[in-house]
DNA sequence: CGCTGAGTTGAAGTATTTCAAAAGCTGTGG
DNA sequence: CCACAGCTTTTGAAATACTTCAACTCAGCG
């Protein structure tokens, strides 16, 4: 399933995950680092399963996974999305299960870190230790706001909160004032993410283009039509969501 | 608010939050540490507010916390409780804003410690570290286990699966195979923490009773008689919830 | 003793799911 | 190029789970 990874963008795609390494910029040692563990999945992959034994930190390099969870009757709940950048410890209480299954939305590439490993490079690279933790907190505060919605709020809610969690996290802007980018999903999976039926997702989507808020084509290129409309129906201020969600480097 | 926090317990409190201090035991310079930013609290107090501007880590004593998100609306959304043992960071991506608001539900004591100290802390007890990172773990997947019953499970589900969480915190036994506990929460509380109505809660708590899975008096006085049950409609094996969420000594 | 807040219950209303069927799109092989 | 299979999206209708509203009970407490 994995492959080793070549490629002439190691350090760009490094530089994604630390775009803070410090005044002297990403070393040549933490560069290999991370290059010497490095490797590629397809879309469709299933990296690590709930309850598998795990013993590395993933750090994305390129493309989407999904982490999730489900129930004996095959109910699914994706926990959230890791996208460039993002570091995943799948490890639950007791240091070695893997509390989440690990699947991947899109082709990608990401550096499996033994725990030793991760260990020894936060030490090294007190820069590291640092985005490290911003991005946990950034983690924390994402799941919180989607835990409120899911617990409180409407499927208006839960869908634009989600939109327009992906609108911040892509950091899409193209026309001014006119956001859009793509989503690696289905309707089906974004149900998942939001606790909804595929069904009620197309209709509350649907909902969301008549009233003018956005448009959706060619599975789920997105165009925000209306942020203000989004950012309301989400029950959020976008800069603040921002600030919150985003590891601030 | 808070509330110098003198007592002989300093270090019975500790050595809950450190059960696994190290072979030296728990050294007097951690414990002068700890005590030295010791604060109490009172049933009901808030600590921090959603947004608030928070500058340290929380090691809780003693006592219940709740962690929890608001709506415009007035709705609340617990996201969390923390027990005797937990470590709190409330911030969120910018590193200064909490994202969560604070609330007591009992008296309580807890450590709270600037980031400087908590940086110095874990730098000089590797232990302390590695301790709290098993806490964190043990946050993490006990919260995506509730996501998952919150995006996809019954009332019913939801309702078994917090009781069964307490039940394993609070990791109490009295007669053989009948846990018993108390948790300092009404019904509208728990409704909070599991995205239920209180009427619905209600409903769902007297079914478990009238199908003899579990008997409530007095406030939440809860008495586990059918755990069997219980965890089957709670949908895990308490056995691997156990290790998955809490910290492994 | 009356007040207050929590728990309980019924009835009505609503949001969401489920089921079912059709339409659109994409890739494949004939 | 067409036919077809397989998947996603869309829509309608019926079923269900949960909420809301409102009334009542009960225990603790001044």
């Amino acid at each position: 399933m994995f492959a080793e990874y070549h490629s002439s963008e190691k350090s760009a795609a490094l530089s994604r995950v630390l775009p803070a390494a410090g005044p002297r910029g990403i070393s040549q040692t933490l560069q290999d680092t991370f290059a010497r563990h490095a490797v590629t999945f397809r879309d469709g992959n299933t990296l690590i399963l709930e309850g598998d034994e795990c013993e590395s930190i993933y750090c994305v390099l390129d493309g989407w996974l999904a982490l999730s969870k489900s129930l004996d009757e095959g109910q699914n709940q994706i926990i959230d999305f890791a996208l460039p950048g993002d570091i995943i410890d799948p490890a639950s209480a007791d240091g070695v299960t893997s509390s989440v299954m690990i699947e991947a939305l899109t082709d990608g590439t990401l550096a499996a870190l033994p725990y030793r490993n991760w260990e020894r490079l936060t030490k090294d690279w007190p820069e590291l230790a640092r985005m490290s933790h911003l991005i946990e907190a950034a983690k924390r505060a994402r799941r919180a706001e989607r835990m409120l919605r899911l617990g409180k709020g409407t499927a208006e809610m839960r869908v634009a909160y989600a939109l327009l969690e992906f609108c911040i996290r892509l950091d899409s802007v193209c026309e001014p004032d006119i956001p859009s980018f793509h989503v690696p999903l289905t309707q089906q999976q974004l149900g998942d993410y939001v606790g909804l039926s595929s069904v009620h997702v197309c209709r509350t989507m649907r909902r969301l283009t008549r009233n003018g808020v956005l448009e959706s084509s060619d599975h789920m290129d997105i165009r925000i039509l209306d942020s203000q409309a989004l950012a309301r129906l989400a029950g959020v201020d976008s800069e603040r969501l921002k600030r919150e969600i985003i590891p601030q480097i």
